[in-house]
DNA sequence: ATATTTGTACGAAGAAATTCGTAATATAGA
DNA sequence: TCTATATTACGAATTTCTTCGTACAAATAT
């Protein structure tokens, strides 16, 4: 299955990935804390994510509970080449550099990035 | 201005921050090595983008010259914004690390990484 | 039992993105 | 000149995304 949620998809994949189920219900309480539409607009945009297979859904209760059919890893992965491919002429370098200039890091998350590093130097030596 | 290309506004605007600047016809002739669409569609979409503000054009001759109005520096810092709010949780690292973990980088590009990060650490210490 | 609340299904409208055909205009070549 | 070609303008059809109202069914409360 191809990988490609739109944005509204992708507010409610945020919350679904949060909490690992969800209900119409959850979704929507979550999603109406900074957006603002109605539950019909939610389930009916969770009823497509079903229809595409982006999402699947016990329906042994009245009340649906839906699971992401991917992982966020899996998604980040995607988006990543997608940007990649498409503003960064494929240079991961530049990404990385680029973001992280323009988005400071923390110490603990430069050393994690550094520890990262050098144990792919050891793979090439 | 915000800046948020489509899909299609990005292949065309890959095609002119490439050459600098472009026509319709060098737009149209780079997209149809890759993709099947006829001209005028290539031209209707960078009319759109002129209205839309993305990229400015010289109508002195006939034919019409094109050329964006943001980098694409400035689209890749969006883009990153982007995906690092949608499916980063906003954490850096974890977006670089995921970069560099999927799409190997050379040795050189990794020296480069690290030289960047070095210089960050001084500014902490 | 019956009324109220909660939930899903579904159609349809509106908005945005993409595609293309046709007409009008300008340029270049015979 | 006048014919063919290249280019823009523009309207419209199509598709995809988003939003919502209404109908119906199930659960809950009175």
């Amino acid at each position: 299955m191809e990988i490609k949620p739109t944005e509204s998809e992708l507010e409610i994949l945020q919350v679904i990935w949060k909490k690992g189920q969800c209900t119409v219900r959850e979704v929507h309480e979550e999603l109406a804390k900074n957006k603002d539409a109605g539950y019909t607009t939610t389930l009916k945009l969770m009823q497509i994510m079903h229809d595409k297979g982006m999402v699947e859904r016990d329906t042994t209760s009245k009340t649906h509970v839906y699971k992401a059919l991917f992982t966020m890893e899996q998604a980040q992965s995607n988006a990543l080449d997608k940007i990649l491919s498409t503003v960064f002429k494929g240079s991961t370098s530049d990404l990385v550099i680029q973001a992280l200039g323009q988005h400071r890091a923390s110490k603990d998350e430069i050393d994690a990035i550094k520890n990262f590093l050098n144990q792919f130097d050891q793979d090439k030596k």
